[in-house]
DNA sequence: CACCATGTTCCTTG
DNA sequence: CCAAGGAACATGGT
């Protein structure tokens, strides 16, 4: 779930149940999702320290508490990687089977869970310097852009993965975004007109906006089903699922007809990663082609 | 067994 | 020095 819309909603749902909440007890069973905070600085740091603030930067949780009888606040910052899961949870409920770090909050837990220990949650705050702005903040505008993409030869849709680009965009949604631009991923990121920036600036808002406003991707299940003792956990929800594949154009739709021409989606390998793409709607032809397709003006040859 | 997977970082190559 | 590509990290699904 792990891009900036699903870090986004889970940042909003998780903030008013953490807030003024203090941690009693850390637990940690996976030092190395700390890194490079050592285990003891880690658990004596937040022992006894509450939660003011959640707030999110790029594909990043940034939480804020104080500890008491201190005026300086101090920051834990969480990331999902591929498969985190952050959630608060009954303290009688059994733990996951992969569960990196447990924060004890008296009558609740905070469980962050992650099977493949991608996941961070550490007091090292240096990754935030290299973030590029905010895709969805005033820093982020189409001048940016092309300045920007002007100085790479990168294919654009790998560009689009570079967090200090622009902090955020992850896999998924930098092949939804240029499908929806209309642009080919393999064309060279210094390549792109300015009427194709502007379109893929507007376009990766758009994506992002619409996943937020859709309440997330992957199904979301935020109330528990009574049944389990899950107050707030990603997962498919029996009854909720559906809106996650539907939302999605192109993403994991190889030989699947486009949406906009039937044509068949495709699939290839970009910088180690699939990118999907339709190969007549983000074809190599630049926008000017059609101009240039045009029955030309003859010269007069008589 | 093979290949695939929402991410980031480190190392190597050119 | 910089840009770009690939491997590593670790586990599970198909």
């Amino acid at each position: 779930m792990p891009e900036l819309p699903e870090v986004e909603v889970l940042v909003r749902h998780l903030e008013p149940l953490v807030r003024g909440q203090s941690i009693k007890q850390v637990l940690v069973n996976r030092p190395k999702v700390l890194a490079p905070t050592p285990e003891g600085l880690f658990c004596e740091t937040l022992r006894g320290a509450r939660f003011t603030t959640l707030t999110r930067r790029g594909k990043y949780l940034v939480f804020s508490l104080m500890r008491p009888g201190t005026k300086s606040p101090l920051v834990m910052l969480g990331h999902l990687g591929m498969t985190g899961r952050m959630y608060l949870a009954n303290t009688r409920a059994p733990l996951p089977r992969h569960c990196p770090v447990v924060l004890e909050l008296g009558n609740q837990r905070f469980v962050f869970e992650d099977t493949r220990y991608f996941g961070r949650l550490t007091l090292d705050l240096s990754p935030l310097e290299a973030l590029g702005p905010e895709p969805l903040s005033d820093a982020f505008h189409p001048q940016y852009l092309a300045t920007n993409l002007k100085r790479s030869r990168q294919p654009i849709k790998v560009k689009l993965l570079d967090q200090s680009l622009v902090a955020g965009v992850g896999n998924i949604y930098a092949s939804e975004a240029l499908f929806r631009a209309r642009i080919s991923p393999r064309l060279s990121a210094h390549m792109l007109t300015f009427a194709q920036t502007e379109r893929l600036y507007r376009s990766i808002r758009e994506v992002l906006l619409e996943a937020i406003q859709g309440g997330s991707t992957v199904a979301l299940n935020f109330s528990g089903n009574g049944k389990t003792d899950g107050l707030f956990y990603f997962g498919s929800a029996p009854g909720t699922s559906a809106s996650y594949e539907e939302r999605l154009l192109v993403y994991d739709r190889a030989g699947k007809p486009c949406f906009r021409c039937q044509a068949s989606i495709r699939r290839l390998q970009q910088a180690g990663r699939s990118s999907y793409f339709c190969p007549v709607c983000q074809g190599k032809a630049s926008p000017r082609s059609k101009l240039l397709k045009q029955p030309r003006k003859r010269k007069q040859t008589n």
